[in-house]
DNA sequence: ATGTAAAATGTAAGCGGTTACATTCTATCT
DNA sequence: AGATAGAATGTAACCGCTTACATTTTACAT
């Protein structure tokens, strides 16, 4: 590969005014611009990135952290980060936490130690000092699905108990009175967060909590099949069962589906996150939805914005859930 | 941060001895060793990559280019390759082709831009020269999901044609004889030969191949839709169906299943991929096993192999696809 | 013609490491 | 004790680019 120097002997010019010519800077005379590009078009000469990112201590990268790399959820954050950031030329490294608190930090460690301009992240068991810590540190963050104290702007996030809610009350307006739930995690933020809307609904409508109607699941369509036949087990009637993602839901459905339970005749089910294989479903599932592509979106746009400066667009921190209402539920 | 000047100041040694053990190279007395060593804990050391890879002229970074960056099938394929690939310390730098011969350039472009050791690439409108070419150019390369003649020990492909052929004859041998079929994008390689196999598998059981029951989508689900609308507009009977892949199929199944089309009694479909959501599909959809958590794995190794001189785990270049059966399909 | 300010270009010192080669220790042998 | 090989360490050039500052050109006013 040819260097910046063969370039400017070639030229019969010196290295900084090629360099002017690469990045557009300095002022250099028409007549000698157009003999340095004639030069690198003659060389095929492309800068060394390396090189100029160890001159300028810029390397245009930015690190994303995700749980998973694979899944409906993940894949689409990913794809609209990625998206946002390639048309400005940065260029996004990835790596995957699995919420798993050694995991994540070693995934920061990691991504920090590959000199990222920024990093993304959508972590789970890190806490919020720890995160609070690393922005201290040095390195720009952006945190993705939670909400951390003090650094709001820096977060985008969705009111997940507000989802938690609606789709609990979506259910209760229909007229069910036996509301069974699978929850995320408990020990995550969402997970908790759900539930508590769950919870809220039901205070609010005069129905009591019955902790047996409830099953802890772990976002994964097997936890979800799980969830389903403990709770069948528990010979308690129910009419309608929230779950906390699409996953668990269509794990649920099957079960229930398996053992001749009819939905939504039988019972009435509500994901949460709108994943695209909602509508393959049959019936296809009712949930609420999580803008999950506009959210990867805007956290791209805040490292552009604080990282790269670049302004302009428009930036949304904070995320309302919507219930979209499909074929898995009906009135009771 | 901490240079290794200031280390080797602390240590009181020279940044050779510093680089040497950072390295493990060399000779290093154990007395200096740990001298360094506990300056750099001291100082919080660690290494600019940035400038070990203009030294070494070694990134260790892989550049990935796929399709798409969401979809069930996409995820597993970076999934396999990001987790075989940390596990030495490689990072992965990605970015989307879209299937697009100008922006899979430009996506080659852009990661050989950014200095990646090697590229591993699932592309479908750069021509077999283009790679071929590529490869003489510079950058190691490692194809996923074609065969590049002449490269095929840096290609880790499938045999589609017969994944083709063995969904199109379980369905003959569970006796159906109108088979129709929903193929993926016939200029796409893996388009062409899985309808080639359909073709085959009809011509050897001595069924006739009927134009009008053959739709070309897109892999897209929207196309699985359109096709099945298409097919049952021809108003020619059939009892089965083979999509190339389960995207489609999805989008074929929810057709049906909306016209009172009962899946499989009415209708036998098989889908191909046997990605994770066809389990949560009601009927759970037959399919063909197509092992993209391997062929990543194995990409991956092969570039551990070829650039980083690291072999020991075994390679497979070659795949076979195998039918699973699920409730979609059954006897006519 | 001469002086001067602005425009254009060049010089050279980094950026933070690696590594070939040179130099200095150490230990062993005679 | 002196010679010597091998081990340990140091020196300095280099990787390919950016950029502050210095120098040279150019254009224009006098």
């Amino acid at each position: 590969m040819a260097t910046i120097y063969e370039v400017s002997e070639l030229a019969g010019v010196s290295l900084a005014t090629v360099s002017r010519v690469i990045n557009d800077s300095g002022v250099v005379s028409p007549k000698t611009r157009d003999k340095v590009i004639e030069a690198m078009r003659e060389l095929g000469y492309r800068p060394n990135t390396i090189a100029q990112s160890l001159a300028t201590k810029r390397s245009n990268s930015v690190g994303v952290l995700i749980p998973e790399l694979y899944g409906p959820f993940f894949g689409v954050i990913l794809s609209s980060i990625e998206d946002e950031l390639r048309t400005e030329s940065k260029h996004v490294i990835i790596t995957a936490g699995h919420s798993d608190e050694a995991i994540e930090k070693d995934g920061i460690e990691f991504l920090s130690s590959r000199n990222c301009d920024a990093l993304i992240l959508h972590v789970y068991a890190v806490s919020d000092e720890y995160i609070e810590q690393l922005r201290e540190s040095n390195i720009p963050i952006v945190v993705i699905g939670r909400s951390v104290p003090g650094m709001e702007s820096n977060c985008i996030s969705i009111d997940n108990e507000q989802g938690g809610y609606a789709a609990t009350k979506t259910l209760i307006e229909l007229g069910h009175r036996q509301i069974a739930t699978i929850t995320g995690p408990l020990w995550k933020n969402d997970g908790k967060r759900r539930f508590e809307g769950y919870r809220r609904a039901l205070d609010e409508f005069g129905l009591e909590f019955n902790p047996a109607l409830q099953a802890e699941g772990d976002y994964e369509e097997a936890s979800g099949r799980r969830g389903m036949r403990q709770l069948l087990e528990q010979e308690i009637p129910f009419t309608a069962l929230v779950c906390a993602n699409d996953e668990m839901a269509a794990g649920a459905v099957a079960v229930a589906q398996q053992r001749g339970i009819s939905i939504p005749d039988d019972l009435s089910v509500i994901g949460f996150d709108n994943v695209y294989f909602t509508t393959y479903m049959n019936p296809a599932l009712s949930t609420v939805h999580y803008p999950i592509e506009d959210m990867g979106r805007m956290a791209a746009r805040c490292v552009l914005r604080d990282v790269y400066g670049m302004n302009g667009k428009a930036i949304q921190n904070r995320f309302e859930p919507r219930v979209v209402r499909r074929a898995s539920t009906k009135g009771h």
